[in-house]
DNA sequence: TATTGTTATACTCTATAACTATA
DNA sequence: TATAGTTATAGAGTATAACAATA
């Protein structure tokens, strides 16, 4: 037998039947870096989504909500709460390019806030690629793009 | 210039300024992984995280659930309808360890549980890994826990 | 017929506060 | 004073269904 504490001496629980499961470290990492990044954008008044919608439609002007939807993965049911909360406050406008669909383009406020979102997910994302060796980051992301396909 | 389509001809929306995002992804790919996961184990009526617990008391007998939350990162507060659950569906049982906490151990009927949903998470686990080169499963999991830790 | 956008709704997961009982 | 467990509650995120207007 190795040497345990007691059961009595509240022993830290063992992960070993999990330490070679991948979905579970993936769901652990992913809950603590968007939890300090829902931290972090608090300081602008942004949740991580929004910000990825900002920074989304300053660097593509003209995108529909639907196709904002498509590429985050996010129901277009759910995409119009959070585009009228966005315009709402200020960050975007709607134009229309046809009946049905509308062109999302930043407000001068909106811009704004995507240079202050932008630079607080930079420091986010450096403090956590500086947890791994040089090299790791991009085949980290390379290996979770695989991943999250389909 | 380089070739691009006409904008109104439903330009897929371009993830360019997110490429380098480890948070991003990590989020896109916990979630696809999240989602399949939980459709495999539907086939058994039980969730990820009461598979997880479930394999947990399974390998070490007289966790409390305490110590599970701990372990897992999962509030006392949500604990307890979740332990609730499982030992109404009699999987788990609870002996008194003192009047504070209760010692947790499987039933026969949760010992099969576990071992069905062991099977179906390592199939799932391998649908995944396989996606990867063969030597990347364990870099990245180790890079997880870096990322996960704290 | 298919697509865009909206509303309503429900379910899960998570977070906080307050409380009892016990160590 | 600190810990174990419970209850209640609120906030996000996400899912489906239904609908109107338009292509």
């Amino acid at each position: 037998m190795t040497a345990r504490p007691a059961l009595d001496a509240a022993a830290p629980a063992d992960t070993g039947p999990l330490d070679g499961l991948l979905g579970y470290w993936l769901r652990r990492a992913s809950a603590v870096m968007m939890a300090d990044l829902g931290a972090s954008l608090a300081s602008v008044e942004l949740r991580p989504t929004e910000a990825t919608i900002l920074i989304l439609i300053g660097n593509q002007p003209g995108l529909t909500q639907s196709e904002l939807g498509r590429v985050l993965a996010i129901a277009r049911a759910n995409m119009a709460p959070l585009m009228a909360g966005l315009m709402k406050r200020g960050f975007i406008h709607k134009s229309r390019v046809d009946g049905r669909s509308q062109a999302l383009a930043l407000t001068a406020w909106g811009h704004d806030k995507v240079t202050q979102a932008r630079a607080i997910i930079d420091a986010h994302e450096h403090r956590f690629q500086s947890r791994l060796a040089a090299d790791m980051p991009e085949k980290v992301i390379e290996a979770l793009k695989q991943l999250g396909a389909s």
